[in-house]
DNA sequence: GAGACGGGGTTATACGTAAAACGTGGAGGT
DNA sequence: ACCTCCACGTTTTACGTATAACCCCGTCTC
């Protein structure tokens, strides 16, 4: 006779064992030191791995109630670096049996192209209107992990009272939220003393234009450091997180008047990136003509040539940390909260400004 | 006093608003038509509003035994591709109410770093085992999209019966599960005809060492096409798909000996990248000693100087199309399975060999 | 004026699991 | 001979939701 098509339950395993759904669910459940006999709970698990057996997640989450589920919010998933958050994540939520979902804010998921006309059931469906973060994760969740910088994505997930960790944020602004931070602050101290003690004076911030708290400490961190040297400057211009956009941007800077920049200071090694571009396309050799710093260290970073002197950022670290300050708000416990250290990497796009 | 600390069911959206729980299911589930007037369904939703109600997924998904959430396995999360795959199966998911929750395989979230020595709820926690995909992910789920290139998860996958898509998978060998392929094998001709219409004769196949068949695909189509042209040679070097891994492989063959390949065909742009600077350090200049190409066009590609000529694949409606052909078997349909076109983007690193 | 009907709900149930509460038969103690 | 206790289970319940089945009352029909 044909298998049945529906999954087995511990109801069926036990009918196989000859025993009650409960044996089932304490030899299952390891908790059957002293309640059941070795013998009994042997053949529970034989009945158990002859039918497949696999207990239903959605029952035991509601029994339960709690998931062992975390959701990571990031801004989009379309960079090197979140997905090293993610990995690092992961990896501790595993070892603590809990599960990560990830929610890539909307603009990354929003309808760039026609939405498609498929059918659902043979009937048409409407598109859903923007994802919630929770509905489009659909799994019930104990907590949630964010990055400062998927601002749009904030303001619903404070409205659940889940267990929040922001990543990268305010610490005194997160409004109670326990924060994990990369010490970005330190990272651009360095670039900055590295480029001042190559004797730089004149620079230019290729700044991200996202508003978050990330940024704007670059931006104020290196206007503070540069400003104990006299006679420097610092003229920023802004662009978004992308090749094209950035190489666009510093044309522009390049274009104005003035006397030229001798260090460009990009937020990201994307920028970095960018920037080469538009260095190439004007015929400015780095680092003869002008050095570029970058921020993140991606795999990127060494593909550009000359490689690119930028300031490391452990992502996985990020994400690992960030994981357990989460699980330690679950746990009731205060969550550790020094921040990351990061670290310059000195590469070939930085050396002393010719004599001018 | 003090709100309840528990999340509110649908019976206390109900109590509020002086309903059953009945009632609130049909209003918030928009199923009152002619069953509840408008005034009561007002009342109710506005009673949920004023809550906070949201309802239980947990307890949804046991009831109607399905969860609307969708697995994707993906080889890892390092790559912008995947990022791109991502992308698309979320979008067409949430138009059609679903979730999608990602898994990336094992080898990107082991052990690589000591397992930290945390604790749950006081007590100390042994490290898990290997990470089921399923477990690993909690949510209970519908379907799966796969990518081949996650070997080593597919036989877990197998396991369970859940209607599977596998991404760029041979088709014939699929056992039943419906496949969704890009055109590679279309797009590797694209580029040998490219190169062979150029006037290289001596290739250089940068491959990739992943057992997967759309790596398969490319080594096959790339022996075929360039059979066809007397006077032809491939030499074969495989490396892992990093910056550093490519560049030691491909300093390896350079320094093998015999006339020099002409042409360099890489599986990947980041290969392809490892490549560069591989070449640069050799002292090779791209394309005038040597022309590369890449495949996928990926940011990188035109980070790198010059811009490099690869295949232009386009992950999002990759994503798109997994994701609907899913969507088709969980709906009894047959998924369309036509190959998705790829792309030859001619740029810098691609030139006629210099006569020899 | 009896029956049909429909609008506007309510009651009851099932989904699969975990675990608290409850036997039960026999060994051991006094 | 009676109580205690333990080893080994079983019975029962609750989690929160969706929905089938039911129910009541006013109106309309013939």
């Amino acid at each position: 006779m044909p298998r049945s098509s529906t999954r087995p339950t511990s109801r069926d395993v036990a009918q196989a064992a000859g025993v009650s759904q409960a044996a089932v669910s304490l030899v299952l459940g390891d908790k059957w030191r002293g309640r059941v006999s070795e013998a009994t709970a042997e053949r529970v698990r034989e009945a158990a791995r002859d039918l497949g057996y696999r207990p239903n997640l959605a029952a035991r989450n509601l029994r339960l109630g709690r998931t062992r589920t975390v959701l990571l919010v990031v801004p989009a998933l379309t960079t090197e670096f979140f997905a090293g958050v993610y990995t690092g994540a992961a990896r501790v939520a595993s070892a603590h049996g809990f599960g990560v979902v990830l929610y890539p804010s909307p603009e990354g998921i929003g309808p760039s192209r026609p939405s498609p006309t498929t059918t659902l059931k043979g009937r048409p469906l409407r598109a859903a209107p923007i994802p919630d973060p929770f509905a489009s994760a659909q799994a019930a969740l104990d907590g949630v992990i964010a990055s400062s910088m998927a601002a749009d994505a904030l303001s619903a997930i404070r409205g659940d009272q889940l267990p929040l960790v922001m990543l990268d944020s305010d610490p005194s602004g997160s409004l109670g939220a326990a924060t994990v931070n990369l010490d970005i602050a330190d990272g651009v101290r360095q670039v900055a003393d590295h480029l001042l003690g190559l004797g730089h004076r004149r620079f230019l911030h290729l700044a991200a234009d996202i508003a978050s708290w990330t940024f704007e400490v670059r931006a104020r961190e290196l206007a503070a450091r540069t400003a104990s040297v006299p006679g420097t400057s610092v003229r920023t211009v802004r662009a978004p997180i992308s090749i094209e956009g950035a190489r666009t941007a510093t044309e522009a800077a390049l274009a104005a008047p003035g006397p030229r920049p001798t260090a460009l200071v990009c937020d990201d090694d994307k920028l970095a990136a960018g920037a080469y571009k538009a260095l190439r396309r004007r015929g400015l050799r780095v680092p003869d003509d002008i050095s570029v710093t970058g921020l993140d260290d991606l795999a990127l970073a060494t593909a550009l040539d000359p490689e690119l002197t930028t300031v490391r950022l452990d992502a996985e670290l990020f994400g690992e940390r960030g994981m357990q300050a989460l699980l330690a708000v679950l746990d009731g416990r205060e969550p550790e909260s020094r921040d990351i250290p990061v670290e310059l990497v000195v590469r070939g796009s930085t050396a002393p400004p010719r004599a001018s």
